[in-house]
DNA sequence: CTTGTATGCGAGTGCTTGCATGCATATAAA
DNA sequence: TTTATATGCATGCAAGCACTCGCATACAAG
C-alpha cells in the first residue's frame, strides 16, 4: 500500500466515523487527504472501493482474535475485568461511531459480517470461559446465554453510551464502571 | 395535522429509520408517501422541516416520561424487572434503527436532546430508586452511579444488539434476558 | 354557478455528485 | 540523459439532488 493510497483511505475512513458514507463526498476525501480528486479514482475503482479496503486493514478495524484473553486466571473476577478491559481498549468511541459511519445500505451487505464479528468473538470467548468454569466447579450451572448476554450487554453498552453522549450522560469512569460491575456480577446486589 | 402532511411526516421517518437522513431523498419520500414531490415544500419548508415536525411527535419517539415507572413495589426483584419492561417497551428496534437514523450532522444538533432525553429520563429513575431503597435500608450503600450505569448499561445493550444483529448474535429472549440479568444483579453470580 | 383550496403533473431551476480525460510537471529508476 | 511512473490541475460530463414554477383538475363551501 503505497502512501498516498493509504492517505486516501485514512482520510475516508475518518470522514465516514464523523458524517456516515452517504454525506462523505470525494471532494472532502480528496481535500482532507491532500491529494486531487481525481487520484482517488486513479488509485481506486470508486468510492466503495476505498471504504471497503479500509475495512481490512488493521489500522481501522479493532483487533480483536481470540489470543487477546491470555491472560485468563480461571477467577471470576480478574477474569471479568480483564474481558471488559479488553473490550474496552479495542473499542474506542472512534471504532463505534465509524461502526455506525458503515451501516449505509449501500455497504452494509459487505460490511456486516466484519462489524458482527467483534461481538460475535467477545461472546463466544465468554461463552466457553463459563463452560470451563462450570466444569471446573468454580461456579454452578447457569444458562449460560443469559449469563453472558448480561454481561456483554452491559459491556457494550457502556462503551457505546459513553463514545454517544459522552459526560452528559456516562459519569462514570471505565475503571469504576468495571470494579463496581464486576462486583455486582460476583456479589449481586444484596451480597456485597 | 392535515392527513397528507401525516402521510409525508411517516413516509420521511420511516425512510430515515431504513436509510439515514442523507441518503432519503425527497422523490423517496413522495413515492412513499403517494404524493406528488412538490407537494412536500408546499406543506413544509424544506426536507429538514419535515423530519423536525416529526420527532416532536408522539408517534415518532418512545413516550417516556417519568409516570411509566408508576408501579414500584420497592422490591428489588420486580422493580427493577419492571424497569427494564418499561424500557424495551417503549425503545423498539424501529426506534433504535431510527435513533440512528438521525445521527446526521446536519440533524444532529436539533435532535440530539430529544434523543438523549430517553436514556437520561430512565438513568434518573434509577437513581432515585436506589437512593430511597437505601433510606428505606432494603439495601446497603452503594455507588449509585456506577451501579445505575450497570443496569442501564445491560438494558440498553441488550435493546441495541437485539435492534442490529437481530438473532445472529442475541440468541436470549427478552423474557429470559430479564428474568436472568435480573437475577444476577440482585444474587450475583456466586450466590445463585 | 362561482370561488377557494388542495393536489397532481411536467418541466425546469441551480447546484452537487461521482467519475473521466487530456495534458503538464515532478520524481526517480534505467 | 532518457524513460517510466505518479501526481496535480483544469475541464467536462451525465446523473441526481433539493426545490420551484405554471397550469390543470378535482372537490367542497358559499
Amino acid at each position: 500500500m503505497d502512501e498516498t493510497s493509504q492517505k486516501i483511505i485514512d482520510a475516508t475512513m475518518s470522514l465516514i466515523r464523523d458524517k456516515g458514507y452517504v454525506a462523505t463526498t470525494t471532494k472532502d476525501i480528496a481535500r482532507l487527504a491532500g491529494v486531487n480528486e481525481c487520484t482517488l479514482f486513479r488509485k481506486f475503482k470508486n468510492k466503495k472501493d476505498i471504504v471497503l479496503q479500509g475495512v481490512t486493514q488493521e489500522k481501522w478495524r479493532a483487533n480483536v482474535t481470540s489470543d487477546i484473553f491470555e491472560n485468563v486466571q480461571w477467577e471470576l473476577k480478574p477474569d471479568l475485568e480483564m474481558f471488559m478491559n479488553a473490550y474496552m481498549d479495542r473499542i474506542t468511541p472512534d471504532f463505534v461511531n465509524l461502526s455506525i459511519g458503515l451501516r449505509a445500505p449501500q455497504l452494509y451487505d459487505e460490511t456486516a459480517p466484519l462489524i458482527m464479528k467483534v461481538p460475535q468473538t467477545f461472546v463466544a470467548f465468554l461463552t466457553e470461559y463459563f463452560q470451563r468454569m462450570e466444569e471446573m466447579g468454580k461456579i454452578g450451572h447457569f444458562d449460560f446465554e443469559s449469563l453472558v448476554m448480561t454481561i456483554f450487554s452491559s459491556t457494550f453498552g457502556y462503551t457505546f453510551l459513553s463514545a454517544s453522549f459522552n459526560r452528559n450522560l456516562v459519569k462514570t469512569s471505565r475503571e469504576e464502571f468495571i470494579k463496581y460491575s464486576v462486583k455486582i456480577f460476583v456479589d449481586g446486589i444484596l451480597g456485597m
